[in-house]
DNA sequence: AAACCGGGGCC
DNA sequence: GGCCCAGGTTT
C-alpha cells in the first residue's frame, strides 16, 4: 500500500476508535500492572468473559506487590473457571520476578518483557505500546483476520509458518506516533466490525482500503488450514464419603489443569468398568478400601484437543490410609467448604448430581 | 513445526 | 459439532 493511502488508513482507523471505542475497565487505568493482568486474561478469552474476573482480581490484588505476596491457591481460586490455568501460575511467578529483580516496575522494552513467564510476542507488544507508548505492533486473532482481508493475504491464519508474514504486515501499517491506540483500534475493529462471520463492511472505517472488499471476496478471507477432530476419552471419577465429608485431591502444578482440585479419577479403555474393578481403581488412586461403588451419572466436557465422557461413582470409606499417586495434596471436606477450593469444569458439572452415599448435593457451586 | 493448554458463545 | 476467541509454552 502506498504511503499516502497508509496515512489515510491510519487516520480513519484512529478517528473511528476515538469516537466508538468501548469503555472497558482496563482502559480506565494507565497502570502497566492492570493492563498486564487484562492482557493475560484476554488470551483466547472473550472480553465479556474477562470483565468480572478482571474486576475481582484487581480488587483482591490491586498492586503487583499484593499479587507477588499471595498464595498460588488464592490466585487459582480467583482464576477458577477462566481456563488456561498456566496463565495464572505464570502471572503469579512473573509478578514475583518483577518485584525482586525490577523494583516492582515492569520493563518497558518488548524484548525484556518477552523474557517474563507468560509474556510472548503479543503481550510484549501490547504492553510496550499501550502501557509505554513504544512502536510495537500486536498480532492477535483479530489483527490477523483484518490484515488477511485488507491485503487479501493467502497465508492461513492458523498456520504457524505464516506468523512472520502477518507480523510484517502489522508492522507496516502500525501508526508509530500512536501505537497503543492503533493496536487497540485494530483489535476492536476485528472484534466488532471485521468479524469472522457476517462482517459489517458498510460501517467499516477502512472499507476504502480493503482489497477483499473491493474484490467482493471478503467471505474468502481469512484462509484457514483444516483442523482435526479431537478424540473422545473415557474417564471415571469417584466420590468417597466419610461421615458427612468427602475426599478431594489436588493436581500437580504442571500440565493440564495444574494446581486445581478434583475428585479421584482416571482414564479407562474399553466399554465399561465393573463395580468391582472400580473398587480396585479407588484403592490404586487413593490407597483406601471402600464400599462397592455405585454409578451416579455421566458428564461430558470438551477441551482444546480432546473430549471427555466421565462416569461418576460414589462409595463410602471403610478403612485405610491415603496414599496418593501423582496428586500433591488431599482434604476431607464438608460440602459447605467446596467453595474454598478451585475445581475444574468437569468437577463443577458433577456437582449437581445427588448422591446416595450419605451426602446429598456434595458440591456447592459458586 | 506441532502438540499441548480451558472454557464459553455462536451458528 | 465445528469455529473462534486481545496466545504462550513445551517438545
Amino acid at each position: 500500500m502506498e504511503k499516502q493511502a497508509l496515512e489515510k488508513l491510519r487516520h480513519a482507523l484512529l478517528a473511528w476508535y476515538a469516537a466508538e471505542n468501548r469503555r472497558l475497565p482496563w482502559r480506565q487505568s494507565s497502570d502497566p500492572y492492570a493492563i498486564w493482568v487484562s492482557e493475560i486474561m484476554l488470551q483466547q478469552t472473550r472480553v465479556e468473559t474477562v470483565i468480572p474476573y478482571y474486576q475481582r482480581f484487581l480488587g483482591r490484588f490491586p498492586q503487583i506487590h499484593t499479587l507477588a505476596r499471595a498464595d498460588l491457591e488464592t490466585v487459582l481460586k480467583l482464576w477458577e473457571g477462566l481456563g488456561y490455568y498456566a496463565r495464572a501460575r505464570n502471572l503469579h511467578k512473573a509478578a514475583g520476578i518483577v518485584c525482586r529483580e525490577h523494583g516492582g516496575r515492569l520493563p518497558e522494552d518488548p524484548e525484556q518483557l518477552r523474557r517474563l513467564p507468560g509474556i510472548g510476542d503479543y503481550i510484549a507488544a501490547a504492553l510496550a505500546s499501550i502501557a509505554f507508548g513504544r512502536p510495537a505492533a500486536v498480532v492477535d486473532g483479530n489483527v490477523k483476520r483484518v490484515l488477511a482481508r485488507l491485503f487479501m493475504e493467502k497465508a492461513a491464519v492458523n498456520d504457524s509458518a505464516a506468523k512472520q508474514r502477518f507480523m510484517r504486515l502489522a508492522d507496516e501499517i502500525l501508526d508509530r506516533h500512536n501505537p497503543g491506540q492503533f493496536n487497540q483500534a485494530m483489535m476492536e475493529l476485528g472484534q466488532r466490525i471485521c468479524t469472522p462471520r457476517n462482517p459489517v463492511c458498510p460501517v467499516c472505517p477502512i472499507q476504502a482500503f480493503c482489497r477483499a472488499f473491493q474484490e467482493q471476496s471478503v467471505a474468502d478471507f481469512p484462509r484457514r488450514l483444516p483442523s482435526k477432530i479431537p478424540p473422545l476419552r473415557k474417564m471415571v471419577f469417584v466420590l468417597i464419603a466419610r461421615e458427612d465429608r468427602f475426599l478431594i485431591i489436588r493436581r500437580p502444578n504442571q500440565g493440564l489443569l495444574g494446581g486445581l482440585w478434583e475428585l479421584p479419577g482416571q482414564e479407562f479403555q474399553g466399554r465399561k468398568i465393573s463395580p468391582e474393578k472400580m473398587a480396585e481403581s479407588v484403592r490404586g488412586l487413593t490407597g483406601l478400601i471402600v464400599t462397592t461403588p455405585k454409578l451416579l451419572g455421566n458428564v461430558r466436557h470438551a477441551y482444546t484437543h480432546f473430549r471427555v465422557s466421565a462416569d461418576l461413582y460414589c462409595c463410602r470409606y471403610l478403612e485405610g490410609r491415603i496414599v496418593l499417586a501423582g496428586h500433591t495434596a488431599y482434604q476431607w471436606i464438608h460440602p459447605d467448604e467446596s467453595s474454598r477450593y478451585a475445581f475444574h469444569k468437569l468437577i463443577h458439572k458433577m456437582g449437581g448430581m445427588v448422591t446416595e452415599c450419605g451426602i446429598t448435593k456434595f458440591f456447592i457451586n459458586r
